[in-house]
DNA sequence: TGTACATCAGTGAACGCGCGTTCACTGATGTAC
DNA sequence: TGTACATCAGTGAACGCGCGTTCACTGATGTAC
Protein backbone atom coordinates (compact mmCIF):
# COMPACT_ATOMS: atom_id res chain seq x y z
CA UNK A 1 0.00 0.00 0.00
CA UNK A 2 1.76 2.96 -1.42
CA UNK A 3 2.10 6.50 0.95
CA UNK A 4 -0.84 8.77 -0.82
CA UNK A 5 0.17 11.71 1.03
CA UNK A 6 2.99 13.62 -0.20
CA UNK A 7 2.68 16.29 1.98
CA UNK A 8 5.25 18.73 3.53
CA UNK A 9 7.16 16.05 5.92
CA UNK A 10 10.91 17.00 5.08
CA UNK A 11 12.68 13.68 3.90
CA UNK A 12 14.28 11.33 6.71
CA UNK A 13 13.77 13.49 9.81
CA UNK A 14 10.20 11.55 10.90
CA UNK A 15 12.04 8.49 12.78
CA UNK A 16 8.97 7.46 14.75
CA UNK A 17 5.96 9.07 12.65
CA UNK A 18 4.05 6.09 13.28
CA UNK A 19 5.04 3.75 10.27
CA UNK A 20 2.46 0.92 11.23
CA UNK A 21 -1.03 1.21 12.26
CA UNK A 22 -2.18 -2.49 12.85
CA UNK A 23 -0.80 -3.71 16.03
CA UNK A 24 -0.61 -2.71 19.83
CA UNK A 25 -2.66 -0.78 21.54
CA UNK A 26 -4.51 1.98 19.83
CA UNK A 27 -3.72 5.61 20.32
CA UNK A 28 -5.75 7.71 22.11
CA UNK A 29 -4.33 10.93 21.28
CA UNK A 30 -2.44 11.67 18.02
CA UNK A 31 0.67 13.77 16.23
CA UNK A 32 -2.38 16.12 15.03
CA UNK A 33 -4.24 16.50 18.94
CA UNK A 34 -0.88 17.22 20.09
CA UNK A 35 -0.40 20.18 17.50
CA UNK A 36 -3.43 21.76 17.75
CA UNK A 37 -2.52 21.75 21.77
CA UNK A 38 0.86 23.26 20.49
CA UNK A 39 -0.89 25.86 18.44
CA UNK A 40 -3.79 26.48 21.26
CA UNK A 41 -0.98 27.58 23.29
CA UNK A 42 1.21 29.96 21.26
CA UNK A 43 -2.10 31.80 20.71
CA UNK A 44 -1.70 35.98 19.24
CA UNK A 45 1.58 36.68 20.49
CA UNK A 46 3.94 33.88 22.39
CA UNK A 47 6.99 31.84 19.25
CA UNK A 48 6.76 28.66 19.01
CA UNK A 49 10.16 28.89 20.14
CA UNK A 50 8.74 28.80 24.14
CA UNK A 51 6.60 26.31 23.91
CA UNK A 52 7.82 23.46 26.42
CA UNK A 53 7.14 19.91 26.23
CA UNK A 54 6.10 19.18 29.50
CA UNK A 55 3.61 22.54 29.07
CA UNK A 56 2.84 21.04 25.00
CA UNK A 57 1.86 17.47 26.57
CA UNK A 58 -0.53 18.96 29.64
CA UNK A 59 -2.30 21.10 27.45
CA UNK A 60 -3.02 17.65 25.50
CA UNK A 61 -3.53 15.70 28.39
CA UNK A 62 -0.85 13.38 28.09
CA UNK A 63 2.14 12.37 30.15
CA UNK A 64 5.04 14.54 29.61
CA UNK A 65 6.36 11.21 28.39
CA UNK A 66 4.10 9.97 25.93
CA UNK A 67 4.92 13.49 24.25
CA UNK A 68 8.05 11.05 22.67
CA UNK A 69 5.98 8.65 21.18
CA UNK A 70 4.83 11.48 18.74
CA UNK A 71 7.59 13.29 17.93
CA UNK A 72 11.54 13.02 18.15
CA UNK A 73 11.26 16.62 20.65
CA UNK A 74 9.96 19.74 20.50
CA UNK A 75 11.68 21.17 17.81
CA UNK A 76 10.23 18.72 15.60
CA UNK A 77 6.77 19.35 16.22
CA UNK A 78 7.75 22.99 16.12
CA UNK A 79 8.77 23.00 12.69
CA UNK A 80 6.02 20.62 12.00
CA UNK A 81 3.65 23.39 13.55
CA UNK A 82 5.27 25.92 10.71
CA UNK A 83 5.17 23.55 7.76
CA UNK A 84 1.22 23.19 8.36
CA UNK A 85 0.43 26.56 9.14
CA UNK A 86 2.44 27.90 5.72
CA UNK A 87 0.72 25.33 3.58
CA UNK A 88 -3.19 26.05 4.98
CA UNK A 89 -2.04 29.40 4.74
CA UNK A 90 -1.42 29.35 1.23
CA UNK A 91 -4.55 27.46 0.99
CA UNK A 92 -6.49 30.48 2.09
CA UNK A 93 -5.13 32.98 0.31
CA UNK A 94 -4.84 30.55 -3.11
CA UNK A 95 -8.22 30.64 -2.47
CA UNK A 96 -8.99 34.09 -2.17
CA UNK A 97 -6.95 34.67 -5.30
CA UNK A 98 -8.40 32.61 -7.61
CA UNK A 99 -11.82 33.77 -6.56
CA UNK A 100 -11.21 37.05 -7.56
CA UNK A 101 -9.80 36.73 -11.20
CA UNK A 102 -10.59 40.05 -12.27
CA UNK A 103 -8.27 41.78 -13.40
CA UNK A 104 -5.92 44.10 -10.78
CA UNK A 105 -8.14 43.47 -7.33
CA UNK A 106 -6.29 40.09 -6.55
CA UNK A 107 -4.11 42.34 -5.05
CA UNK A 108 -6.83 43.74 -3.22
CA UNK A 109 -8.62 40.47 -2.74
CA UNK A 110 -5.02 38.85 -1.04
CA UNK A 111 -4.67 41.70 1.65
CA UNK A 112 -8.04 41.37 2.28
CA UNK A 113 -8.03 37.88 2.89
CA UNK A 114 -4.46 38.48 4.52
CA UNK A 115 -6.46 40.80 6.99
CA UNK A 116 -9.14 38.44 7.69
CA UNK A 117 -6.55 36.12 8.93
CA UNK A 118 -5.08 38.75 11.23
CA UNK A 119 -8.45 39.57 12.55
CA UNK A 120 -9.48 36.51 12.56
CA UNK A 121 -9.35 33.15 14.93
CA UNK A 122 -6.88 31.70 13.10
CA UNK A 123 -3.73 31.45 14.51
CA UNK A 124 -1.73 30.62 11.32
CA UNK A 125 -0.72 34.00 9.80
CA UNK A 126 0.50 34.86 13.20
CA UNK A 127 2.91 32.33 13.76
CA UNK A 128 4.59 32.39 10.34
CA UNK A 129 5.34 35.82 10.57
CA UNK A 130 6.44 36.19 13.75
CA UNK A 131 9.06 32.70 13.72
CA UNK A 132 11.37 33.51 10.87
CA UNK A 133 14.24 35.92 12.71
CA UNK A 134 14.45 33.85 15.89
CA UNK A 135 14.93 30.39 17.45
CA UNK A 136 16.98 28.06 15.78
CA UNK A 137 18.00 27.40 12.12
CA UNK A 138 15.74 24.50 11.63
CA UNK A 139 12.95 27.22 12.18
CA UNK A 140 14.16 30.06 10.23
CA UNK A 141 14.41 27.43 7.13
CA UNK A 142 10.96 26.17 7.68
CA UNK A 143 9.66 29.51 7.70
CA UNK A 144 12.06 30.38 4.98
CA UNK A 145 10.41 27.53 3.05
CA UNK A 146 7.10 28.62 3.01
CA UNK A 147 7.48 32.23 2.49
CA UNK A 148 9.23 31.06 -0.81
CA UNK A 149 6.19 28.93 -1.70
CA UNK A 150 4.22 32.38 -1.47
CA UNK A 151 6.80 34.42 -3.34
CA UNK A 152 6.41 31.35 -6.38
CA UNK A 153 2.63 31.66 -6.70
CA UNK A 154 2.58 35.45 -6.57
CA UNK A 155 5.37 35.58 -8.99
CA UNK A 156 3.42 32.89 -11.13
CA UNK A 157 -0.09 34.89 -10.81
CA UNK A 158 1.58 39.03 -11.78
CA UNK A 159 3.13 37.31 -14.84
CA UNK A 160 0.19 35.86 -15.95
CA UNK A 161 -1.47 38.92 -15.01
CA UNK A 162 0.81 41.42 -16.78
CA UNK A 163 0.50 39.26 -19.92
CA UNK A 164 -3.63 39.57 -19.55
CA UNK A 165 -3.89 43.35 -19.23
CA UNK A 166 -0.72 43.96 -21.55
CA UNK A 167 1.55 45.58 -18.36
CA UNK A 168 4.70 44.10 -18.09
CA UNK A 169 6.38 44.06 -15.37
CA UNK A 170 10.52 43.97 -14.43
CA UNK A 171 12.20 41.46 -12.66
CA UNK A 172 8.58 39.83 -11.46
CA UNK A 173 10.56 37.64 -9.02
CA UNK A 174 12.45 40.40 -7.34
CA UNK A 175 8.71 42.03 -7.12
CA UNK A 176 6.66 38.77 -5.27
CA UNK A 177 9.81 39.08 -3.00
CA UNK A 178 9.18 42.78 -2.17
CA UNK A 179 5.57 41.85 -1.95
CA UNK A 180 5.67 39.06 0.05
CA UNK A 181 8.57 40.15 2.79
CA UNK A 182 6.64 43.89 2.81
CA UNK A 183 3.40 42.22 3.75
CA UNK A 184 4.54 39.30 6.32
CA UNK A 185 6.79 42.19 8.28
CA UNK A 186 3.53 44.46 7.90
CA UNK A 187 1.23 41.90 8.80
CA UNK A 188 3.08 41.21 11.98
CA UNK A 189 3.12 44.67 13.48
CA UNK A 190 -0.46 45.51 12.11
CA UNK A 191 -1.50 42.70 14.49
CA UNK A 192 -0.28 44.38 17.40
CA UNK A 193 -2.57 47.05 16.81
CA UNK A 194 -5.78 48.09 18.74
CA UNK A 195 -8.49 47.01 16.55
CA UNK A 196 -9.85 50.72 14.68
CA UNK A 197 -6.26 51.28 13.76
CA UNK A 198 -6.08 47.89 11.49
CA UNK A 199 -8.13 49.21 8.54
CA UNK A 200 -5.98 52.48 7.50
CA UNK A 201 -3.24 50.19 8.51
CA UNK A 202 -4.58 47.71 5.65
CA UNK A 203 -5.07 50.51 3.38
CA UNK A 204 -1.59 51.64 3.69
CA UNK A 205 -0.15 48.22 3.25
CA UNK A 206 -2.35 48.00 -0.03
CA UNK A 207 -0.92 51.79 -1.33
CA UNK A 208 2.55 50.20 -0.64
CA UNK A 209 2.05 47.37 -2.42
CA UNK A 210 0.44 49.23 -5.14
CA UNK A 211 3.62 51.48 -5.40
CA UNK A 212 5.99 48.66 -5.96
CA UNK A 213 4.17 47.35 -8.63
CA UNK A 214 3.75 50.49 -10.65
CA UNK A 215 7.37 51.34 -9.85
CA UNK A 216 8.00 47.80 -11.81
CA UNK A 217 5.78 48.50 -14.42
CA UNK A 218 7.57 52.17 -14.76
CA UNK A 219 10.65 50.21 -14.75
CA UNK A 220 10.09 47.75 -17.71
CA UNK A 221 8.47 50.38 -19.96
CA UNK A 222 11.67 52.57 -19.73
CA UNK A 223 13.65 49.75 -20.69
CA UNK A 224 11.94 47.07 -23.09
CA UNK A 225 11.20 43.75 -20.27
CA UNK A 226 13.95 41.83 -20.78
CA UNK B 1 22.77 74.01 30.30
CA UNK B 2 20.26 72.53 28.53
CA UNK B 3 20.17 68.71 27.52
CA UNK B 4 21.48 68.68 24.06
CA UNK B 5 20.86 65.21 23.47
CA UNK B 6 16.84 64.29 23.87
CA UNK B 7 17.68 60.53 23.22
CA UNK B 8 15.82 57.67 23.46
CA UNK B 9 15.12 57.34 27.07
CA UNK B 10 11.84 56.68 28.44
CA UNK B 11 10.64 58.81 31.26
CA UNK B 12 10.47 57.20 34.64
CA UNK B 13 11.38 52.98 33.79
CA UNK B 14 14.52 53.68 35.32
CA UNK B 15 14.14 53.07 39.34
CA UNK B 16 17.68 52.64 40.39
CA UNK B 17 19.62 54.21 37.99
CA UNK B 18 21.90 55.22 40.20
CA UNK B 19 20.76 58.93 41.33
CA UNK B 20 23.80 59.51 43.31
CA UNK B 21 27.72 59.01 42.60
CA UNK B 22 29.56 60.38 45.81
CA UNK B 23 28.99 57.73 48.84
CA UNK B 24 29.65 54.13 49.57
CA UNK B 25 31.48 51.43 47.59
CA UNK B 26 32.96 52.61 44.17
CA UNK B 27 31.18 50.38 41.61
CA UNK B 28 33.60 47.81 39.68
CA UNK B 29 31.18 47.15 37.01
CA UNK B 30 28.63 49.30 35.50
CA UNK B 31 25.61 49.38 33.39
CA UNK B 32 27.40 49.65 30.39
CA UNK B 33 29.18 46.58 31.43
CA UNK B 34 26.23 44.45 31.90
CA UNK B 35 25.38 45.66 28.43
CA UNK B 36 28.29 44.55 26.74
CA UNK B 37 28.24 41.23 28.24
CA UNK B 38 24.67 40.77 27.25
CA UNK B 39 25.40 42.37 23.57
CA UNK B 40 28.54 39.84 23.58
CA UNK B 41 25.81 36.57 24.54
CA UNK B 42 23.26 37.42 22.06
CA UNK B 43 26.04 37.21 19.13
CA UNK B 44 24.47 36.93 15.46
CA UNK B 45 21.76 34.77 16.29
CA UNK B 46 20.54 34.42 20.01
CA UNK B 47 17.29 36.31 21.00
CA UNK B 48 17.43 38.97 23.60
CA UNK B 49 14.59 37.36 25.13
CA UNK B 50 16.72 34.52 25.89
CA UNK B 51 19.22 35.70 27.92
CA UNK B 52 18.87 34.44 31.28
CA UNK B 53 19.45 36.93 34.58
CA UNK B 54 22.71 34.53 35.65
CA UNK B 55 24.18 34.01 32.09
CA UNK B 56 24.80 37.59 31.95
CA UNK B 57 26.00 37.97 35.47
CA UNK B 58 28.46 35.33 34.57
CA UNK B 59 29.53 36.89 31.86
CA UNK B 60 29.78 40.35 33.00
CA UNK B 61 32.12 38.44 36.26
CA UNK B 62 29.47 39.43 38.88
CA UNK B 63 27.14 37.12 41.55
CA UNK B 64 23.89 36.76 39.86
CA UNK B 65 22.14 38.80 42.49
CA UNK B 66 24.26 41.80 41.70
CA UNK B 67 22.66 42.56 38.69
CA UNK B 68 19.33 43.98 40.71
CA UNK B 69 22.13 46.65 41.95
CA UNK B 70 21.73 47.69 38.10
CA UNK B 71 18.49 46.54 36.62
CA UNK B 72 15.27 45.95 37.63
CA UNK B 73 15.17 42.81 36.06
CA UNK B 74 16.52 41.15 32.50
CA UNK B 75 13.83 42.83 30.58
CA UNK B 76 14.81 46.28 31.67
CA UNK B 77 18.80 45.74 30.04
CA UNK B 78 16.89 43.75 27.34
CA UNK B 79 14.68 47.20 26.42
CA UNK B 80 17.80 49.63 27.25
CA UNK B 81 19.97 46.95 24.93
CA UNK B 82 17.20 47.66 21.69
CA UNK B 83 17.16 51.55 22.57
CA UNK B 84 21.11 51.63 22.72
CA UNK B 85 21.20 49.43 19.80
CA UNK B 86 18.29 51.50 17.58
CA UNK B 87 20.48 55.21 18.46
CA UNK B 88 23.47 53.61 17.60
CA UNK B 89 22.46 52.03 14.49
CA UNK B 90 20.71 55.56 13.81
CA UNK B 91 24.07 57.38 14.11
CA UNK B 92 25.85 55.16 11.70
CA UNK B 93 23.22 55.02 8.98
CA UNK B 94 22.57 59.09 9.58
CA UNK B 95 27.03 59.60 8.92
CA UNK B 96 26.20 57.40 5.60
CA UNK B 97 23.65 59.24 4.46
CA UNK B 98 24.54 62.90 4.96
CA UNK B 99 28.23 61.72 3.68
CA UNK B 100 26.79 60.60 0.42
CA UNK B 101 24.57 64.18 -0.16
CA UNK B 102 25.05 64.02 -4.04
CA UNK B 103 21.82 63.22 -5.86
CA UNK B 104 20.00 59.47 -5.45
CA UNK B 105 22.78 58.00 -4.84
CA UNK B 106 21.84 58.62 -0.61
CA UNK B 107 19.50 55.24 -1.33
CA UNK B 108 22.36 53.42 -2.54
CA UNK B 109 24.99 54.71 0.49
CA UNK B 110 22.28 53.84 3.25
CA UNK B 111 21.50 50.59 2.25
CA UNK B 112 25.58 49.70 1.47
CA UNK B 113 25.78 51.24 5.18
CA UNK B 114 23.35 48.54 6.37
CA UNK B 115 25.34 45.57 4.49
CA UNK B 116 28.08 46.75 5.92
CA UNK B 117 26.59 46.53 9.76
CA UNK B 118 25.61 43.19 8.52
CA UNK B 119 28.58 41.82 7.36
CA UNK B 120 30.58 43.30 9.81
CA UNK B 121 30.57 42.71 13.84
CA UNK B 122 28.34 44.95 15.11
CA UNK B 123 25.45 43.18 16.77
CA UNK B 124 23.27 45.85 16.73
CA UNK B 125 21.51 45.73 13.55
CA UNK B 126 20.50 41.91 13.79
CA UNK B 127 19.59 42.65 17.01
CA UNK B 128 16.88 45.25 15.70
CA UNK B 129 15.49 43.07 13.17
CA UNK B 130 15.35 40.28 15.42
CA UNK B 131 13.38 41.33 18.74
CA UNK B 132 10.19 43.27 16.53
CA UNK B 133 8.56 40.21 16.23
CA UNK B 134 8.86 38.08 19.66
CA UNK B 135 9.05 38.64 23.48
CA UNK B 136 7.09 40.73 25.37
CA UNK B 137 5.17 44.03 24.53
CA UNK B 138 7.93 45.94 26.05
CA UNK B 139 10.34 44.51 23.52
CA UNK B 140 8.43 45.20 20.87
CA UNK B 141 6.96 48.33 21.33
CA UNK B 142 11.47 49.51 22.04
CA UNK B 143 11.84 48.30 18.38
CA UNK B 144 8.41 49.84 17.09
CA UNK B 145 10.19 52.90 19.03
CA UNK B 146 13.37 52.85 16.79
CA UNK B 147 11.99 51.87 13.91
CA UNK B 148 9.55 54.51 13.66
CA UNK B 149 12.88 57.11 14.03
CA UNK B 150 13.95 55.53 11.41
CA UNK B 151 11.15 56.14 9.21
CA UNK B 152 10.97 59.95 10.08
CA UNK B 153 14.66 60.21 9.31
CA UNK B 154 14.10 58.66 6.33
CA UNK B 155 10.66 60.59 5.47
CA UNK B 156 12.64 63.87 5.79
CA UNK B 157 15.67 63.00 3.23
CA UNK B 158 12.67 61.78 0.69
CA UNK B 159 11.20 65.22 0.89
CA UNK B 160 14.12 66.95 1.02
CA UNK B 161 15.45 65.15 -2.29
CA UNK B 162 11.99 65.38 -3.89
CA UNK B 163 12.55 69.13 -3.54
CA UNK B 164 16.00 69.34 -4.94
CA UNK B 165 15.34 66.81 -7.58
CA UNK B 166 11.77 68.42 -8.39
CA UNK B 167 11.02 64.71 -8.51
CA UNK B 168 7.68 64.74 -6.41
CA UNK B 169 7.11 61.85 -4.87
CA UNK B 170 3.25 60.86 -3.29
CA UNK B 171 2.76 59.96 0.45
CA UNK B 172 6.33 59.93 1.71
CA UNK B 173 5.13 58.60 4.90
CA UNK B 174 4.35 55.54 3.64
CA UNK B 175 7.11 55.52 1.27
CA UNK B 176 9.38 55.86 4.21
CA UNK B 177 7.46 52.94 6.29
CA UNK B 178 7.57 50.53 3.36
CA UNK B 179 11.49 51.21 2.62
CA UNK B 180 12.18 50.87 6.53
CA UNK B 181 10.24 47.79 6.77
CA UNK B 182 11.61 45.81 3.86
CA UNK B 183 15.21 46.51 4.67
CA UNK B 184 14.85 45.46 7.84
CA UNK B 185 12.80 41.92 6.70
CA UNK B 186 15.13 41.76 4.36
CA UNK B 187 17.88 42.66 6.46
CA UNK B 188 17.24 39.41 9.32
CA UNK B 189 17.00 37.35 5.70
CA UNK B 190 20.23 38.73 4.34
CA UNK B 191 22.21 38.04 7.64
CA UNK B 192 21.56 34.32 7.71
CA UNK B 193 22.88 33.96 4.61
CA UNK B 194 26.02 32.72 3.15
CA UNK B 195 28.50 35.33 2.72
CA UNK B 196 28.97 34.67 -1.12
CA UNK B 197 25.17 35.20 -1.67
CA UNK B 198 25.33 38.56 -0.16
CA UNK B 199 26.28 41.07 -2.63
CA UNK B 200 23.53 39.39 -4.87
CA UNK B 201 20.98 40.02 -2.35
CA UNK B 202 21.97 43.51 -1.35
CA UNK B 203 21.37 44.14 -5.06
CA UNK B 204 18.27 43.15 -5.18
CA UNK B 205 16.68 44.90 -1.98
CA UNK B 206 18.52 48.17 -3.82
CA UNK B 207 16.71 46.91 -6.98
CA UNK B 208 12.84 46.83 -4.12
CA UNK B 209 13.67 50.13 -3.01
CA UNK B 210 14.05 51.53 -6.42
CA UNK B 211 10.80 50.24 -7.58
CA UNK B 212 9.30 51.84 -4.50
CA UNK B 213 10.41 54.96 -5.25
CA UNK B 214 9.79 54.83 -9.07
CA UNK B 215 6.31 54.16 -8.05
CA UNK B 216 5.87 56.72 -5.91
CA UNK B 217 7.16 59.51 -8.34
CA UNK B 218 4.72 57.68 -10.97
CA UNK B 219 1.87 57.98 -9.04
CA UNK B 220 2.38 61.47 -8.02
CA UNK B 221 2.65 62.55 -11.69
CA UNK B 222 -0.50 61.09 -12.56
CA UNK B 223 -2.59 62.93 -9.59
CA UNK B 224 -0.93 66.18 -9.32
CA UNK B 225 0.81 65.80 -5.63
CA UNK B 226 -1.69 67.25 -2.83
C1' DT C 1 45.48 64.30 61.06
C1' DG C 2 42.64 60.53 63.19
C1' DT C 3 38.46 58.18 64.26
C1' DA C 4 33.65 56.80 64.13
C1' DC C 5 30.07 56.11 61.16
C1' DA C 6 26.70 55.81 57.27
C1' DT C 7 26.41 54.24 52.69
C1' DC C 8 25.90 50.76 49.44
C1' DA C 9 28.19 47.52 45.60
C1' DG C 10 28.93 43.00 45.64
C1' DT C 11 28.56 38.13 47.94
C1' DG C 12 27.39 33.10 49.17
C1' DA C 13 24.00 30.11 50.40
C1' DA C 14 19.64 28.72 50.01
C1' DC C 15 14.65 28.39 48.34
C1' DG C 16 11.24 26.40 45.29
C1' DC C 17 10.11 25.78 40.39
C1' DG C 18 9.58 23.97 35.77
C1' DC C 19 12.23 21.89 32.69
C1' DG C 20 13.92 17.62 29.45
C1' DT C 21 14.87 13.05 29.78
C1' DT C 22 15.34 8.25 31.75
C1' DC C 23 13.58 4.09 33.60
C1' DA C 24 10.88 0.13 34.42
C1' DC C 25 6.08 -0.50 34.25
C1' DT C 26 0.99 -1.43 32.75
C1' DG C 27 -2.45 -2.90 30.21
C1' DA C 28 -5.25 -2.63 25.85
C1' DT C 29 -5.09 -4.50 21.48
C1' DG C 30 -4.38 -7.47 17.26
C1' DT C 31 -2.56 -11.91 15.67
C1' DA C 32 -1.22 -16.85 15.46
C1' DC C 33 -2.51 -21.15 16.55
C1' DT D 1 -14.28 -20.31 19.63
C1' DG D 2 -10.46 -19.92 23.07
C1' DT D 3 -5.84 -19.05 24.55
C1' DA D 4 -1.07 -17.51 24.54
C1' DC D 5 1.68 -14.00 23.05
C1' DA D 6 3.94 -9.95 20.83
C1' DT D 7 3.26 -5.17 20.23
C1' DC D 8 3.44 -0.66 21.79
C1' DA D 9 0.69 3.83 23.56
C1' DG D 10 0.67 5.77 27.68
C1' DT D 11 2.27 6.07 32.83
C1' DG D 12 4.42 7.49 37.47
C1' DA D 13 8.43 8.33 39.75
C1' DA D 14 12.73 10.01 39.74
C1' DC D 15 17.12 12.40 38.13
C1' DG D 16 19.92 16.49 37.73
C1' DC D 17 19.89 21.22 35.91
C1' DG D 18 19.53 26.19 35.41
C1' DC D 19 16.56 29.46 36.57
C1' DG D 20 14.80 34.02 39.35
C1' DT D 21 14.69 35.70 43.72
C1' DT D 22 15.45 36.15 48.85
C1' DC D 23 18.25 36.72 52.81
C1' DA D 24 21.63 38.24 55.92
C1' DC D 25 26.31 39.37 55.23
C1' DT D 26 30.97 41.86 54.15
C1' DG D 27 33.89 45.25 53.48
C1' DA D 28 35.50 49.34 50.70
C1' DT D 29 34.59 54.00 50.52
C1' DG D 30 33.39 58.96 51.52
C1' DT D 31 31.97 62.18 55.17
C1' DA D 32 31.45 64.45 59.72
C1' DC D 33 33.62 65.64 63.56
Amino acid sequence: MPETTPDSRTDSTAPQAKPRASQGRRAVISREDLISAALALVGPNRSVSTLSLREVAREAGIAPNSFYRHFRDIDELAVTLIDEAGSALRKIIGGARTRAVSGKSVVRGSIESVMEQLNGEQKFLHLLMREGTVGSNAFKQAVEKQLSFFEEELCTDLIRLADINKHPICEPESVAKAITRLIFAQGAAIADLPEDQRDAAAEQMMLMVRMILVGSQTMASRRPPL
